[in-house]
RNA sequence: GCCCCUAUCGUCUAGUGGCCCAGGACGCCACCCUUUCAAGGUGGAAACGCGGGUUCGAUUCCCGCUGGGGGCACCA
């Protein structure tokens, strides 16, 4: 089995794109086949620099890794396309010597011109065959005199053309609605339907994995792979991937690249592993699959063919089960690394390492995304905290006609606090619920106040760990600064 | 307009003629746990697009319609 990943350089690579090349690595490994990469690159128009190197980055953070390709070459080097137009012109000399081919000599005027007459008339646009009526002699003159051209193939005719999708078995189509379509561009350079059967050819490709997109040309393909004289690969196309709202994938709804997924605090495994079985499953209940598994268990006749829509939510839920999953020392490092780059500059650097590494086994199971990390445990790492204003304090129902009574609350556990005697979580959740019992309040509507004087949140990792971590003195100090903004005098 | 692909809960899917008054997951709702929020547990609502066939019997096979997606470039 040998399968290839043919990105063309015209940007990031879409979650589409990447599924594809998951799809595709994972046949290819399960098989023990080899997997390569090539360059679509012959439109010289729509180059967009850098995308390669985007597009080596992506599929290295996801962990694809490949046997040839333009970076490491291989036995059937190179691996761009704009790097083998002899190879091409070959072919296309070989399909007009054995007349399978022509040269067309018309303008793009005039093919503008014929499809808007052709829409006019409400007939299906496509090449109306003019120049195959020229005599080889007279194209060959022309041709020779410098006129400019391209070649065509000779598609159109009274049969069909069957061929076999994998996924869905044999397709047989008309021939008339098909024109005589370009392979040969007039800049030399070939267009997709000549370079890849070539390519693919050459390359010993078995299974031509692709998107849907290309489906309704696969006859032009299967009939260039014959007229050439070679045997037909076997054909494989991808469903698409819908956007959430069930449209197009567009840039509005998260038709992102692998590497913003990587920004937002995705992690590779839940990305790959999502990515693989949207749109694949392997049985009736299982989700969750490491590399690994999935490579051991994948198979191209799993996939089903109509186009699954983005869901982003159960991504989220995936990301998050990773993250609760992963060893605690790899999220800790995690946490480090994003918590370096989203916390405020005014956060001394380098950041505690202890300290993340203390707080880590209590927000693991609150967190779905990195990015959301920062948010979380700020308190930890500033001086001080911002305290929330009075109205935040006294909005529960028990405070909200009382703010003496929440500085006093917070007065007393400053108090026991500050004359603790075991520093542990157990002795101060004991202690803290000892005070509320003691001046007669709920301990939620206390433990609420303390929250909000600690950690500057409403919403925050559980109490006693945090005060544990914060420390004796900063909490103290905490609960006192928001006593006196509620209460001035004592 | 023409051509191709496709059709099970809101979403991703299992199902390959009787096991299905359709199973799992995300999401949603309720309850439990509980110092907040999560996580976890339990339970619940939620689907075979429509019409014809074929068959003793169709979610499963065939046809039509409708819906969805894609394609009709010297782009891939």
């Amino acid at each position: 089995m040998r399968v290839r990943y043919a990105p063309s350089p015209t940007g990031d690579p879409h979650v589409g794109n990447v599924r594809q090349a998951i799809w595709s690595w994972l046949f290819a490994r399960h098989s023990g086949g080899d997997f390569l990469i090539r360059l679509e690159d012959t439109d010289q128009t729509r180059k967009v620099p850098g995308s390669l190197e985007r597009i080596y980055g992506s599929l290295r953070w996801l962990g694809i890794d490949w046997d040839e390709g333009p970076d490491i070459g291989g036995p059937y080097a190179p691996y761009v396309q704009s790097e083998r137009l002899p190879r091409y012109r070959v072919a296309a000399d070989q399909l007009l010597a054995d007349g399978h081919a022509y040269l067309c000599f018309c303008s793009s005027e005039r093919l503008a011109e014929m499809r808007k007459a052709q829409q006019a008339a409400g007939e299906s646009p496509g090449y109306d065959g003019l120049c195959r009526t020229l005599s080889v002699a007279e194209a060959t003159t022309r041709a020779a005199a410098g006129e400019a051209h391209v070649v065509r193939f000779k598609m159109r005719d009274d049969g069909t053309t069957t061929l076999v999708d994998l996924l869905r078995g044999e397709i047989t189509v008309e021939n008339r609605h098909f024109d005589d379509f370009v392979i040969l561009k007039s800049d030399q350079f070939p267009t997709y339907h000549l370079a890849h059967v070539v390519d693919d050819y050459e390359m010993q490709i078995s299974h031509v994995t692709r998107g849907d997109e290309w489906l309704p040309s696969a006859p032009r393909h299967a009939r260039i792979w014959d007229a050439l004289g070679y045997a037909r690969p076997t054909f494989v196309h991808f469903p698409v991937i819908l956007g959430p709202d069930g449209g197009k994938l567009s840039k509005r709804h998260g038709a992102k690249s692998v590497l913003e997924y990587a920004d937002e605090g995705y992690v590779a495994g839940a990305v790959f592993n999502f990515l693989a079985i949207l749109g694949w499953s392997f049985d009736d209940k299982t989700e969750l699959f490491t590399r690994a598994r999935l490579t051991e268990i994948f198979d191209l006749a799993d996939i089903s063919v109509n186009p699954a829509a983005f869901d982003t939510q159960k991504l989220e839920w995936m990301n998050g089960v990773y993250l609760r999953d992963m060893p605690e020392p790899e999220l800790t490092a995690l946490f480090a690394e994003r918590l370096d780059r989203d916390l405020p500059t005014d956060v001394a650097r380098p950041l505690d390492r202890a300290l993340i590494a203390a707080f880590t086994p209590h927000i693991r199971e609150r967190v779905k995304l990195l990015s959301e990390v920062a948010g979380l445990v700020d308190f930890f790492f500033a001086a001080s905290v911002v305290t929330p204003g009075a109205d935040e304090f006294l909005s529960a129902k028990r405070w909200r006609d009382d703010a003496a009574g929440a500085a006093g609350s917070l007065r007393a556990i400053a108090d026991t606090i500050e004359a603790l005697a075991d520093w542990s979580t157990a002795a101060i959740e004991a202690a803290m619920r000892g005070t509320a019992e003691a001046i007669d309040e709920k301990a939620g509507d206390v433990f609420t106040l303390c929250r909000l004087a600690v950690t500057g949140k409403r919403i925050a990792p559980p109490l006693f760990e945090t005060i544990e971590i914060v420390g004796r003195e900063t909490t103290v100090s905490r609960l006192r600064a928001a006593a006196s903004a509620l209460a001035p005098t004592v």
